[in-house]
RNA sequence: GGAGGAGUACCCAAGUGGCCAAAGGGGGCAGACUGUAAAUCUGUUAGCUCAGCUUUCGGUGGUUCAAAUCCACCCUCCUCCA
């Protein structure tokens, strides 16, 4: 092995804590390790959180280290605490499950799974049908309540509410660590800074019960500058499935961030080499803008594929740079029934989705915000006609940044 | 189980009979400025058949010409006691 990866990750600026940072690298350096990095499947895609872990895993596995990534879909049933201000709602059993197999499909196509060289679990198939008693005098005896109380994720908890069920996740968890080192001889445990306490628990649990060395490393949260989660948008969060997000509007978030993100999200979200990184990183005021078409573009491709990207970008390119007539274009097909029953401009707006209500289109009208064609509408009242269509289609734009493509056919 | 306290729009939070579709802040959206950035400034932020009407202040019912505001019951959460 010619570089330790331990020594990629951090220079790339992933790692946030470790259990012990001089062996985990000795470790790392001189022989494959098989880690784990949980995911719970509490909803029906992976995010772009999820994203940065999954980049690990990749960094991992190149450098000949094996990763389990397990499905929590034994954990999800109780939920999470860490980092959570209020009680998560209970997910049903049939959910859980749909979510799972999602995460499945999904993860596999960041991760080669040929030939045992990552392994795929699920902690359902050992988290359910434990025995009560048995698991209390076996994992929990283990347990402080006066140390758990005292971590962090559980502190800030106490002030708000914490129920037994949710108190409970970091033996689930701290479980799970200790199963796959029994049966993988899983040796570190990987996760967002978040999962420090549970990871913690875990890596403890193996070193009273197995007396086996276990290890831990955490990774830092995608934030912006200011500390606020990345990947948040209004409409929840940036997905992974393109059906949720789309190519256009993944490729438009990385295009938008704000200038003192791109370096750091250049690092850990892309395989570019860091002296490349740091080469677009340190570009200036407008020529930043190229930092950030490779930023878009690079994760697109990652995530949706070089195709989509290639569409995402022309048709960013198309909408922005004043280039070609745009092929790839967001949009949507209505036929010419429903063109000229909502000719009317809040009509066709409601009818596409890109306002909510009528009031919504009737601001945004007076604020001087729709533009169909590249004409400013003003007037309330304005209705499309026939001719508006060039080549069957119309453009129109909601604000600056918002376009949508309307092809009308019979 | 007992004693107190609280539940207001996307979030925080003011409002304790009419002037309340509800102050202020945050967030969002739009405009100006710009680099599809940030910061700043301006407007806006329940719905509709929009200078009028309808629905909204945990829920249901009541008092009143009039209720977010008063009364009754219920639900949820928090604190202290057991």
């Amino acid at each position: 092995m010619s570089v330790n990866v331990f020594d990629v990750l951090k220079e790339r600026g992933f790692i946030a804590q470790t259990t012990h940072e001089d062996e985990i690298r000795d470790m790392l350096g001189k022989e494959p390790v098989t880690f784990y990095i949980g995911f719970d499947p509490t909803a029906d895609s992976l995010h772009v959180g999820h994203f940065i872990q999954i980049m690990v895993m990749m960094h991992m596995q190149q450098a000949g280290h094996r990763p389990i990534a397990l499905v929590g879909g034994g954990t999800a049933m109780v939920g999470d605490p860490s980092g959570r201000t209020d009680m998560r709602k209970m997910m049903t059993i049939d959910t859980i499950r749909h979510n799972a197999e999602s995460f499945k499909k999904q993860l596999s196509r960041f991760l080669d799974f040929s030939e045992g060289k990552a392994v795929m679990v699920n902690n359902a198939d050992w988290l359910l049908d434990l025995n009560y008693v048995e698991f209390l005098r076996e994992i929990g005896v283990h347990f402080s309540v006066n140390r758990m109380l005292t971590a962090e994720c559980f502190r800030s908890r106490l002030e708000r509410g914490l129920s037994f069920l949710e108190f409970n996740y970091m033996l689930m968890q701290s479980y799970d660590f200790l199963m796959l080192y029994r049966k993988y001889n899983c040796k570190m445990q990987l996760g967002g800074d978040d999962q420090w306490s549970n990871i913690l628990g875990g890596a403890e649990l193996i070193r009273r019960v197995e007396g086996g060395s276990a290890y831990g490393m955490t990774f830092t949260l995608l934030t912006t500058s200011e500390g606020k989660k990345m990947g948040k948008t209004e409409a929840g969060a940036l997905w992974l499935d393109p059906a949720k997000t789309s190519p256009y509007d993944f490729y438009q978030y990385w295009r938008n961030v704000d200038d003192a993100d791109v370096m750091k999200c250049l690092a850990l979200l892309t395989f570019l080499p860091m002296d490349e990184v740091r080469r677009l990183g340190s570009l200036k005021d407008e020529k930043i803008n190229e930092a950030k078409k490779v930023l878009a573009y690079e994760v697109t491709k990652l995530v949706h594929g070089r195709e989509e990207a290639d569409k995402a970008r022309a048709a960013a390119e198309a909408l922005f740079g004043g280039g070609g007539a745009g092929a790839e274009v967001p949009g949507s097909t209505i036929s010419m029934v429903q063109f000229r029953e909502n000719a009317n401009i809040i009509d066709i707006l409601l009818l596409l989705g890109l306002i909510p209500s009528k009031g919504e289109g009737r601001r945004l009208i007076q604020q001087g915000g729709i533009y169909v064609n590249d004409e400013r509408i003003d007037d309330i009242g304005h209705t499309l006609a026939d001719n508006d269509l060039k080549d069957g289609s119309l453009m129109i734009r909601k604000g600056k940044k918002v376009y949508h493509k309307v092809t009308v056919k019979d």
